[in-house]
DNA sequence: ATAGATGCAAATATTTTGCCGCCAG
DNA sequence: CTGGCGGCAAAATATTTGCATCTAT
């Protein structure tokens, strides 16, 4: 947490399930009066499970291999409505990898993505930097900043090691 | 319209386009040998001259207006080779009006954007602290950054004032 | 009971590709 | 001249919507 010392998280962006986050989802959609389903709740454990971000592919993959009686559509749908809470983030991974849209649990911390343009890792970054950028930019504008996303992409020590551009 | 008066660019992103930066692109893709066509002038054209930043149909509808002989095929191969020549800057804006993709030149400075999430507005923001964000990230990971794009949204001074939440 | 969710199919939206004739260098 | 480029149409991707049916509360 300190910018000496800084928190980023595992070198390739896993999380570590512990109990306390599983069912978080499920949760705090219930906690909002919202209508659990035999599929949503398919799709917000895979969500909670996910080691790192995913795509909606993925997301429907998992939730099939639960439950085969989950519709993409109901996993699209799924994703709007968690967008809507603000219980998950999207990202595009700078287009790394076309144009597709990665999905994660909001934590209680912004973090930044990182990618290696080469080898396509992502890890994640968190700083006490990020957090003073965004009060400047609420001071500084007189606004209340609710969404932030920070994609970075460069090459990686082990890429420039391996000659990388 | 204005909160404060800081160190950032005009309030919607505007730029001026002063006589330097008019043909820049095209004199850019010159220097490296890559060719020239009616085509990518009027497109490089219109790059040049935006005041903010545009999505494909409007690069699309200007370059037409000037050449009604682009076609937006043309559009898309040509954002492809600027993105590649690292000649341009590609924005998803918070995916606030759909998935669309915007375009802008790439400057001298990164810089970040800032929307608000009910009117629209799209506001740009210059700072040491994310020049600064973005070494750390270099040093705590050994990497060499070479791509960086933040993108943030809440309400604006304007909207708060008009009672958003 | 009933508002709201899902499944399915079809519609949209966006971006990419194959192929051939054309033009910048 | 000639290899890359642009036009056109069609394909590929990604996401959304209409509507009838079903279900969580």
């Amino acid at each position: 947490m300190s910018a000496a010392t800084p928190s980023h998280r595992a070198s390739t962006g896993e999380r570590i399930n512990t109990s306390e986050t599983t069912g978080h989802l499920t949760k705090a959609l219930g906690e909002r009066g919202i209508r659990l389903t035999r599929q949503r709740r398919v799709i917000l454990q895979v969500m909670d499970d996910a080691e790192q971000h995913l795509d909606v592919d993925q997301i429907f993959a998992r939730a099939k291999s639960i439950d085969p009686g989950v519709h993409l559509v109901t996993v699209y749908r799924t994703i709007e409505l968690l967008k809507k809470e603000r219980l998950i983030d999207e990202l595009d991974l700078l287009h790394l990898r076309g144009d597709r849209h990665y999905y994660e649990t909001h934590g209680p911390r912004d973090h930044i993505h990182v990618a290696c343009l080469k080898c396509g890792k992502v890890r994640e970054f968190e700083s006490r930097l990020y957090e003073q950028l965004k009060s400047q930019i609420e001071k500084d504008f007189g606004m209340k900043v609710t969404i932030s996303r920070t994609e970075v992409g460069g090459y990686c020590a082990d890429c420039l090691a391996n000659g990388a551009s």
